[in-house]
Formats: C-alpha cells, sequence, structure tokens
DNA sequence: TTCCAGGTGATAA
DNA sequence: TTATCACATGGA
C-alpha cells in the first residue's frame, strides 16, 4: 500500500493514499457484516465504536480515493488502520484457481471490501439476531435492543456531547426484563441472547481467548457452538466478524444460491486459502 | 394474504 | 447420521 497522507482542514481529518480497491467504504459497511454503520448523506457513513459516534466520508476525485473522517488522527492510527485491518495486503493472502469464474467475478466486483475487526461480543448477538431474519430488520432490532438493555453514556460527537446508549453488556441482557428484550423484537431468540450471556459471564465461552491467534477457527467454532441458538452458520459469522478467524466460511441461504448456481451444489473453501473468508464476503456481496 | 429473511433445536428414523 | 418442522417478527 503506498504511504497514507494526512491533512485536516476544519477539523475533519483527510486521508490519501489508500486505493479503491483496498478500502471501499460502500462495500464495506453494506456487506452485511455490520450493522451499526449507517449510510447518513452520500458517502458518508455514520457508525458507533468504543462508544464514540464516529463519520465517515469517501470521495473519488480525479481517481483519487479521499476518505474524511470525524476520527483524530490518533484514533486513526492507533485504532481504525487495525479496525479495517489496512496493515495486510490482502492481495496475497488469498488464491483464487483459474476457472473459477464465479470467484474471479465476485473478487472483482467485491474488492474493497474490508473484514472490520468488530467487538466480539457485538457480533455474536448481532449474528444471533440475524438468524432467519433481513438486514433492515436486524439493524432494527439491535438499535431497540441498545436503546432498551444499554447503559447511558455521553457520547463523544465531532467535539461536543450528545446522550446515547452503549451496546449492552452480558450483564445488561441479564439485569434486563425479558418483556424488554421481547419489545426489541428479537422474537424467539431472547432465550438464546440470555444464554449467550450467560455463557459469556461464567466463561463458559471466552472470547478474548478464542481472539488468540493460537486458537484455530475449528476450536473457536465448536466453543461458540456449546451457546444454544448458536448454529454453524452464526457461529462462523463470529469466527469472521468477531474474532478475525479469516478461513471462516459462513454458509448461509445466499451462499447455498451460489454454491447451486455455480458450484454444482458444493464449494470447498480451503481452495481459496487463508483467507477463504474475506473471498466468502467478495461472493456473498457479489450475489446480493 | 402469503412469502421470506446472513438458522437452529428438537424429534424421528 | 440426515430429514423435517416449528419458531417470532416485520417488510414486501
Amino acid at each position: 500500500m503506498a504511504e497514507m497522507k494526512y491533512d485536516i482542514r476544519r477539523g475533519m481529518l483527510s486521508i490519501q493514499g489508500i486505493s479503491r480497491n483496498e478500502l471501499d467504504l460502500s462495500k464495506t459497511f453494506d456487506c452485511g457484516q455490520c450493522f451499526r454503520w449507517n449510510r447518513v448523506g452520500q458517502n458518508t457513513w455514520c457508525g458507533i465504536v468504543n462508544d464514540i459516534k464516529y463519520f465517515f466520508k469517501q470521495e473519488f476525485i480525479n481517481d483519487e480515493n479521499i476518505i474524511a473522517t470525524s476520527a483524530t488522527l490518533a484514533e486513526w492510527e492507533r485504532f481504525f488502520i487495525n479496525y479495517f485491518n489496512l496493515d495486510v495486503d490482502y492481495s496475497e493472502k488469498y488464491i483464487i484457481p483459474e476457472g473459477d469464474t464465479f470467484g474471479k467475478d465476485a473478487e472483482r466486483i467485491g474488492k474493497g471490501i474490508r473484514i472490520l475487526r468488530q467487538d466480539p461480543w457485538e457480533t455474536l448477538v448481532s449474528f444471533i439476531i440475524s438468524q432467519q431474519n433481513n438486514i433492515p430488520k436486524i439493524k432494527s432490532t439491535i438499535e431497540k435492543l441498545v436503546y432498551g438493555a444499554g447503559n447511558p453514556i455521553n457520547m463523544k460527537i465531532n467535539g461536543g456531547d450528545k446522550s446515547g446508549k452503549r451496546f449492552p453488556t452480558p450483564d445488561n441482557i441479564l439485569s434486563t426484563p425479558t418483556s424488554t428484550l421481547q419489545q426489541a423484537g428479537l422474537g424467539y431468540r431472547v432465550p438464546y441472547i440470555i444464554a449467550a450471556a450467560e455463557a459469556i459471564k461464567l466463561k463458559t465461552v471466552d472470547l478474548k481467548a478464542l481472539y488468540d491467534d493460537n486458537v484455530s477457527t475449528k476450536e473457536a467454532i465448536d466453543e461458540l457452538m456449546q451457546i444454544k441458538g448458536v448454529g454453524p452458520k452464526v457461529a462462523n459469522c463470529v469466527a469472521l466478524f468477531g474474532l478475525h478467524k479469516m478461513d471462516s466460511f459462513p454458509m448461509d441461504v445466499w451462499m447455498k444460491r451460489v454454491a447451486n448456481r455455480h458450484y454444482n451444489g458444493n464449494i470447498d473453501p480451503t481452495v481459496y486459502g487463508e483467507y477463504a473468508g474475506l473471498v466468502q464476503q467478495y461472493m456473498f456481496y457479489a450475489i446480493r
């Protein structure tokens, strides 16, 4: 990656030197891996990370990819480069075999997606909610859950403060009345969310330990599946988007469609190499 | 009204 | 081991 150049104008940090193929915010935030980044204007997104509300804007001027953000330079360097995984050159991390035409097409369409390093607990809750649900409803359910069960905070927004809610902790979930959880629209997933909160609180499942690179993807998935309501699909999503196990390969209805249409009903993720999960996201983005 | 959504657990064979 | 079914909710 070329060296990043920074410019600060009117309090907004501007970043140049990242190509469109390396980071495309629209694809990254809309590819279904995250549910709390919302488009608030043309090429502009707003999201809450580390209890701070951030704005990101991406513009392509004369082929130059310019990212503007409310994050400070220190926040960008200390947190977001890692969050967007920008210290890794994706092009060397996966393989799409010759003759895999759908794989090549998906790569072309999806290039610019980054696999975000999201909070593991938030990812676990989010993907339990995602089951048998559509993306707009997942987003609204998560918002209602945060509003109903999260602790209030003063969020920093462009220097000012505004009250908001923190993503509910396992303790928050366990101390929230079931009726409140129901009102968030969780449906039959309420006991699953409670089971997840208990597993984390009792350390039956230790997300921090699973994050370690020495823990294999299979070990992490097996442990996550101890939680009632977490099956192979949700466990793979948590492993990929929350634990950064890049070879996780979630198989959902859309990927089954991909398999049926392009791979004779069966995809072998191992052919795509150590970042197979990234290829999965290219495919998911391309088919939807 | 019916169908569907980034599935899973329980049950039966 | 695999196949089938119920499960809440809300948008299209």
